[in-house]
DNA sequence: CAGAATCCGTAACGATACTG
DNA sequence: CAGTATCGTTACGGATTCTG
């Protein structure tokens, strides 16, 4: 436990990147973690690369693959993708139109990585939610010990 | 392209999660990825996961080191951490007190996962900038063809 | 069908001031 | 030192309407 640290492998590498972050600019364009990262949170993003995965699809066909997207959210997520080369968009001149997103060789790229960071939070989905549940009612015990419980 | 696919990997672990998040209820909390993907996707939360990977930190270590979060933000984004189980946190008894944070066993997982995440964010940072660029000059040939450019 | 444009509510975030 | 409380802003995202 106080000796050469086990660094089941992760470790090394995250530590030396953020190394590299402090080291850096604050300016957002110039720092992967921030340009990078933050996209890849923006609320559809991820879950739309994994509707894309399997076969190119329209964009109708994500609207309701996704039950609970707007119009709106879906373009913008799209068109996110689309200009960080993740995916690409494909329109075909018939009447009606139709359009197609396709994941592009760099939006498969990042398959690897992502199936990891799933694979993580479904393994562990559990776990935080028992987290949760343990501090919520750590929580009701502070505020109730010695008042009434609040919000 | 019509026969076995290649799957460099994460191919199939994606598009399996993705048939299970289709298959899913819509709700928040019972889905990984929404529920935990989205934790990870606030602003300040793997930062600091990755500033508490060398060693705990003190609040004000963690302020200063991150020049541009605000207390509150620090704050919450802290909480959170915590209560997914991700940090823990020590506060030592002490005028004025001193308050630790730690990465948690749990969080100590996710390092692997992350690392990957953002090695990949630094290998193709580049590329998608120029996207960007690609896409900007599109854009900008789009409008200025016919007519002015604008915003 | 695939969007663009508009309107609008909410929630995230920052800045500041105050507290134990 | 390590927060909490309050305020104000902004940016995200949903609902709706209109268009080629």
């Amino acid at each position: 436990m106080k000796e050469t640290k086990p660094s089941p492998a992760g470790d090394l590498r995250v530590a030396e990147s953020f190394r590299r972050w402090v080291a850096m600019p604050v300016d957002q364009a110039s720092c992967p973690v921030r340009d990078v990262l933050d996209r890849l949170g923006e609320k559809w993003v991820t879950l739309l690369v994994m509707a894309l995965v399997e076969r190119p699809r329209r964009f109708s066909e994500l609207f309701r693959l996704v039950p609970d997207i707007s119009k709106r959210s879906l373009t913008q997520a799209l068109r996110s993708l689309e200009q960080d080369g993740i995916v690409t968009r494909h329109v075909f001149p018939t009447t009606p139109p139709a359009v197609e997103y396709r994941l592009a060789p760099l939006g498969a790229t990042m398959l690897e990585p992502l199936a990891a960071m799933i694979a993580w939070a479904e393994d562990n989905h559990g776990r935080i939610r028992a987290a949760r549940r343990r501090y919520a009612a750590a929580e009701a015990k502070r505020s109730g010990a010695s008042g009434s419980a609040s919000s």
